[in-house]
RNA sequence: GGCGACGUAGCCAAGUGGUAAGGCAAGGGUCUGCAAAACCCUUAUGCGGCGGUUCGAAUCCGCCCGUCGCCUCCA
């Protein structure tokens, strides 16, 4: 047991996840095909079970979690070959598109991120297998998976081989038995990478590879597979049935996590359509903590709706939360008087709260809910605190809550100045602050101007001036 | 056409039987040299519509309307 309870798509109702392994969850999330940049709807998976993922690690669960680059497609090779490259050489360009982009939103807890080229064995084997079992067959090279041969086909989307033929709209290749029947295996062209195999020279169908790594990772049986709610069908039906004709052992995986779509103008974002924005653009827009509460204040099973505005909207939110947080610490390091508070309580009250909420099928924007109740308590407790106990604990919440769903990423906090440069802007403020005995504004507000104008904000509290670092993508720090 | 979601204030959004969290925006007030931050008050007798079940429904059931996704590459 967990405490964490997940809506799980094969069964279609909200069930307690128990791990395989007591004590240990095991995660896959569907990786991107790199062939273009990386979109900014492609975070919601990850941040999605980046959460998944800290939540537990948070009561002490051990998770361990994979991902996967395909890097064998046919839309790669075409490219490169238009630009006279190799598909390598194409597809490590947007691989360093994506880890740059992973790392700069905070995403740090995927343990490998597996590549189809480099598991080109496990596959070959697994295909040899599938067929020895009779759920495929080859023709001319190629392999395909018999959907005929697995009864259940159809048991993760909801829908019968019959509907599905009926409502294709692909025309069907006639050495194929069955119009359902996908590739596993298919025979190299000429121009394309390929390996050897049983079949002759080829490389992997598009669903096989997923099979076959997170089986090499995490075994039959694992715990959590995600990605977004397109890759139901055909995908991961697909991953489904090859899996467990492979290995016999039912199910493949035992949580199925979709996401909804990143919708942009009511349509969903997606290379294909051209609608989307890459994710390099807006993290030039907004931190990466307020990046993340943008995309999880909407449940993750409702669509959510991209536009400048919500990205604003959900900054501004963001700087409440901030805000918030640093009242807090400043109170703490200044020690003001007061009286002792009943802060603790609250404090202990959001973070049942905010445990409470994700354990509920990771209801995020429940427990942001409970975070700004935190705030509000916060700031009513500064002017009377002691900066002791009350105030601690708040501190320690909002840390520890703030860190499981990654709101703290990008903060200027991590800005690393040097101890020169912050030794000269002490040293302004002081003079600043000997200006202000004179009431001399004059002077006051240009050594604050010209301070913001270097990316530095200049507070004035009634228990002093305080001066940090402006929030700004986390790349940028606090000057550009 | 088939399968599956969803529809809560100006906007975003939680809430799945007990009488509408939270955020943004707007207006009013307080604090403040100014700025920032903050606090208080105001903003849904109502949760797409119509019926039904119930002492009681945003929450359960039926029908209808609307939006979206999948059925083709897609996180």
């Amino acid at each position: 047991m967990t405490g964490v309870r997940l809506f799980n798509t094969l069964t279609g109702r909200v069930e307690d996840l128990v791990p395989r392994d007591p004590g240990i969850v095991r995660i896959y999330t569907c990786g991107p095909t790199v062939y273009a940049l990386t979109l900014l709807a492609h975070l919601l998976p990850y941040f999605l079970s980046a959460a998944l993922v800290l939540h537990p690690r948070s009561r002490g669960a051990a998770v361990q979690w994979i991902s996967n680059f395909t890097d064998v497609d046919d839309r790669i090779i075409t490219r490169a070959n238009a630009e006279g490259i190799t598909p390598n050489s194409y597809a490590e360009r947007y691989i360093r598109d994506y880890l740059e982009n992973m790392d700069a939103v905070g995403v740090r807890a995927v343990e490998r991120y597996a590549r189809v080229t480099e598991h080109i064995a496990e596959i070959v084997d697994m295909v040899e297998t599938i067929i020895r079992k009779g759920f495929a067959y080859e023709v001319d090279g190629d392999v395909y998976f018999s959907v005929q041969a697995k009864s259940d086909y159809g048991k993760l989307s909801g829908r019968s081989l019959d509907e599905m033929v009926a409502g294709a709209r692909v025309r069907v290749d006639e050495r194929k038995h069955h119009p359902m029947d996908f590739a596993l295996w298919k025979a190299a062209k000429p121009g394309e990478p390929s390996w050897e195999s049983p079949w002759g020279p080829g490389r992997p169908g598009w669903h096989i590879e997923c099979s076959a790594m997170s089986l090499h990772y995490l075994g039959d049986n694992f715990d959590v597979h995600g990605g977004g709610d397109d890759l139901i069908f055909p995908h991961h039906e697909n991953e489904i049935a090859q899996s467990e004709a492979y290995t016999g052992a039912e199910p493949f995986v035992r949580v199925w996590l979709h996401n909804a779509m990143v919708q942009i103008d009511r349509e969903k974002m997606s290379k294909s359509l051209g609608n989307f924005v890459t994710l390099k653009e807006v993290r030039r827009r907004l931190p990466a903590g307020a990046l993340r509460l943008f995309m999880l204040s909407t449940h993750y099973r409702k669509p959510l709706a991209y536009s400048p505005e919500a990205l604003e909207e959900a900054q501004r939110a963001w700087s409440r939360l901030v805000a918030g947080k640093r009242n807090a610490v400043f109170a703490l390091r200044g020690g003001g008087i007061g009286t002792a508070d009943d802060l603790a309580a609250v404090a202990d009250a959001t973070a049942a709260a905010f445990c409470e909420a994700l354990d509920d099928d990771l209801n995020t924007s429940g427990a942001l809910g409970a975070l700004f109740d935190l705030v509000r308590a916060i700031n009513l407790a500064l002017p009377r605190s002691d900066g002791g106990v009350g105030l601690r604990r708040a501190v320690e919440v909002l840390e520890a809550c703030g860190n499981e769903l990654g709101l703290w990423e990008g903060l200027s906090e991590e800005h690393a100045g040097t101890a020169t440069t912050e030794a000269l802007v002490q040293m302004l403020l002081d003079v600043r602050q000997r200006a202000r005995g004179y009431r001399d504004w004059e002077v006051s507000d240009q050594i604050r101007a010209q301070l913001a104008e270097l990316g530095i904000v200049v507070e004035d509290t009634p228990s002093g001036s305080r001066w940090r670092w402006a929030d700004t993508g986390r790349t940028a720090g606090g000057i550009q």
